[in-house]
DNA sequence: TAGTGGTCTAGACCACAGC
DNA sequence: CTGTGGTCTAGACCACTAG
C-alpha cells in the first residue's frame, strides 16, 4: 500500500480525495483520461471494487466522466452549478439572531380564480390564500403571499397560522417536495408598499417558489423583502459536492 | 431474484428506486427505520454488497441517514436546498434567442485600493478593473463591473475583452473554481442608471460573484440587472439528487 | 453480547469501444 | 480481439450501538 500521508480514513475515500485533488489543482487538465481502474488497483494495492468506488464518487460528483469500454476522463465544465438553501423565513430571521413576529394580514379559502389556477397549475378546485407580514426585530422584513391546493392539502384548512408560520407548517407536514424558485428583482406596488411600510417603487427582492409532490401542486409563494433590510441569498458553488 | 416488474436497469439502481419511492410519497415518513442490509439481501435475494450500494446512493443523496452499530432511518429535512446554475451573461442572453452585444466601458490595470483589496481578500498586488454593459437585441440587459487579481491570473492583463466576454475566458482558462454568490436587490445609483439608461432608484437584481481557486481569490464581479428587462434567476430542488 | 453498518477481497461475467 | 467500465458474489474483519 502506498502511504504518502497518514491513512486517516477509509482507502476508496482517500484515493477519491487524492484524485480529486489532481483535478481541481489543474494537474489534470480537461479531457486527461484517468488511468483504468486495473493499474489504479495495482498503485494503490488494493481491489478493484476499493478503486471503482472512488470512480464512481467522482462520477456522481461531476468531476470525471466514465465511459464504459473507453475509459475515464476528466469532465469538462461548461457551466456552474451553485446551491442555495432556502429556509423557512421564521428560521431564517432567528438565524441571524432576531426575533421573528410574523402578523397573518389575511386568511381565507375561496374557489380559484383563474390567477390561482394559473399559478398553480390547476383547472378547478378551492384554495387557501394567506398573507403574511414577518418583522425583525419589530421592522418589516418580508410580505408573503401565498396559495396552498386545498385539493392536495385539504388539511391546511383547519390549521392556526397564528402560532406556526404557513411554510413552517407545510415544510413539516409534508417534507419529501419538488419545486423551482424564481428570485427577481421588483419595484414595490402601492400595496405592497403599504404592507411593508415602504415607498412605493422601492426596490425589493422577490422569491417566486412552486412546490409540488408526486401527485401535483401543493403550493406557490411570492416573498418580497425589501432592499432596505438589505436581505440576500447567498449561494456557494465548488467543483466537489 | 425478485422481480415484480421488468428488471430496467441495474439491480442496485432498481433497489434504490423502490426505496427512494417508499420515502417521497410518504409511506415511508421520517424517522422510520429502514430495513437492515441483511434483511434486504433476503427480500431481493441478493448479495449485502449490492443492497449497500442503494443504500449509500441514498445516504449521500440525503434521502436517509446511516448510524454505525445502529440502523439507517429515513432522514428528517429540515431545510430546502436548491439548486442554481449561474452562466455567462453573453451566453445566457443567447440561449433566450437574443443577439448579444458587450460593450467595455472602462478596462485599467491599477494597483489594488483600499476597496479591491477588501472585495478580493489581498493585501497588495494589481488588479484589472472591467465594466461592461451587456446588450440584448440592444436593449440595456445588464451592467458588470469586475476585478481580476493579476497576482492569481497575470494572464489577464493582455486579453482583448472586446471579443471575448471577461466571465467566459476566465471560465475557460482556469475551469475548477470554487465560489460564492450573493444575490439581492438594489436601487439604481445615478452612475449605475446612467450606464444602464433606466431611471435612477430603478429596482435592480444584484449578483455579486466571488470566484477562488486553491490558491487565492482570482475575481470578483457585480453584475446588475434592472427589473425592466424581466432577468430572473431560476433554481430548483428536488428530494433525490 | 448480538445486531448493524463500514470496509475490503479476489474473483466473475457482461456490454461496449476502439483497433 | 483486447481493454475498459458496470455489475455482482460470498464471504470476511472491524467498530460501533443498544439492550
Amino acid at each position: 500500500m502506498i502511504a504518502t500521508k497518514e491513512a486517516t480514513g477509509a482507502l476508496h475515500r482517500r484515493i477519491e480525495v487524492e484524485l480529486e485533488c489532481k483535478i481541481i489543482s489543474g494537474e489534470w487538465p480537461p479531457g486527461t483520461r484517468i488511468p483504468p481502474e486495473q493499474e489504479l488497483t495495482a498503485v494503490y494495492g488494493c481491489s478493484r471494487m476499493t478503486v471503482n468506488k472512488a470512480l464512481s464518487a467522482l462520477a456522481r460528483a461531476g468531476l470525471i466522466h466514465r465511459r464504459m469500454g473507453a475509459g475515464s476522463f476528466v469532465a469538462t465544465p461548461n457551466k456552474i452549478a451553485a446551491r442555495i438553501e432556502v429556509r423557512d423565513i421564521a428560521s431564517e430571521i432567528r438565524e441571524r439572531g432576531m426575533t421573528c413576529h410574523f402578523t397573518v394580514l389575511e386568511s381565507a379559502v375561496r374557489r380559484a380564480t383563474p390567477s390561482d389556477r394559473r399559478l398553480l397549475s390547476i383547472t378547478k378546485g378551492k384554495v387557501l390564500g394567506i398573507d403574511t407580514i414577518y418583522r425583525a426585530d419589530e421592522t418589516s422584513y418580508a410580505l408573503e403571499r401565498r396559495l396552498i391546493n386545498l385539493e392536495e392539502v385539504p388539511g391546511a384548512a383547519d390549521v392556526d397560522f397564528s402560532r406556526q408560520s404557513p411554510g413552517a407548517w407545510l415544510l413539516s407536514h409534508s417534507p419529501w417536495i419538488s419545486g423551482e424558485h424564481h428570485i427577481s428583482a421588483v419595484a414595490a406596488d402601492p400595496e405592497t408598499a403599504r404592507a411593508l411600510g415602504v415607498p412605493e417603487g422601492q426596490a425589493c427582492l422577490r422569491v417566486e417558489r412552486w412546490v409540488w409532490q408526486t401527485k401535483g401542486m401543493i403550493s406557490y409563494a411570492e416573498q418580497i423583502f425589501p432592499a432596505i433590510g438589505g436581505h440576500q441569498i447567498e449561494a456557494r458553488f465548488m467543483p466537489t459536492k
